[in-house]
DNA sequence: AACGCAAGCAACCGCCTCATC
DNA sequence: TGATGAGGCGGTTGCTTGCGT
């Protein structure tokens, strides 16, 4: 059993005051982040260095976007969420500017109820569906090395760490119900596939 | 004005993954 | 090849603020 880096006797916890943010801000633009743990020591900080990393990557970074969530980020966060599930960062990927705390924290109080109320978010069968996706993404990978198979296996790759993938219905709903449910809308269906193809592209986790 | 409640958000905790030895 | 350390991630907590009564 690993002890805490923040059980070391001394170190302070709680919110950070306006001049540890300048000790660490000017720090980090000084000498960067090589090393978190080491940075407080180094920095003059009594703090731990997980404590000092979730300061400047959720708060003190110069290119956070703060404010509200526009309507094209809370549409991303959405769909993404359906494939990804909780995957926080990886949705942070793929909003410039906002942090996967952010983007959790935002799900949490605002999509996530607007959701359950409109009743989007319902799939029990969700797990079970994508494994039969992941089936049909290999066969059309193997058989074709076709861009959608191997975008899918990439997919359920990234998926696959604590949640179940492709949760809900959008991924499945955009992509396997016209590739392979034989429901073929060409035009829409390339649009899709282009969408999710530049998300996966933007945020460099494509295979 | 005072109180209670809910929403929003910053920060912590514990686990996982990966690199190194 | 297993042990260990560091970074990263998602879940959760708890404080602050705003609003209704």
């Amino acid at each position: 059993m690993r002890t805490p880096c923040c059980e070391r006797m001394g170190l302070k916890k709680g919110p950070w005051t306006a001049e540890e943010d300048h000790i660490l801000v000017s720090h980090i633009q000084r000498y960067g982040h090589g090393n978190w743990r080491a940075l407080p020591k180094q920095a003059g900080l009594l703090r731990c260095g997980k404590s000092c990393r979730l300061r400047w990557i959720n708060y003190l970074r110069p290119d956070i976007k703060r404010g509200k969530f526009s309507k094209e980020e809370e549409d991303t966060i959405l769909k993404l969420h359906q494939i990804l599930g909780n995957r926080w960062s990886a949705i942070a990927a793929s909003l410039p500017g906002r942090t996967d705390n952010e983007i959790k924290n935002f799900w949490h109080t605002h999509l996530k109820k607007r959701i359950e109320k409109s009743g989007v978010l319902h799939n029990g069968n969700a797990y079970a569906s994508s494994h039969m996706i992941l089936q049909e993404a290999q066969d059309a990978s193997s058989t074709s090395s076709s861009v959608t198979g191997n975008m899918m296996i990439a997919n359920y790759g990234l998926a696959s760490r604590k949640n179940p993938p492709f949760v809900g219905t959008g991924f499945y709903g955009a992509v396997s119900s016209n590739t392979f449910m034989g429901n073929h809308d060409s035009c829409q269906l390339s649009e899709e596939m282009e969408f999710w193809y530049n998300i996966f592209i933007k945020s460099g986790q494509t295979s």
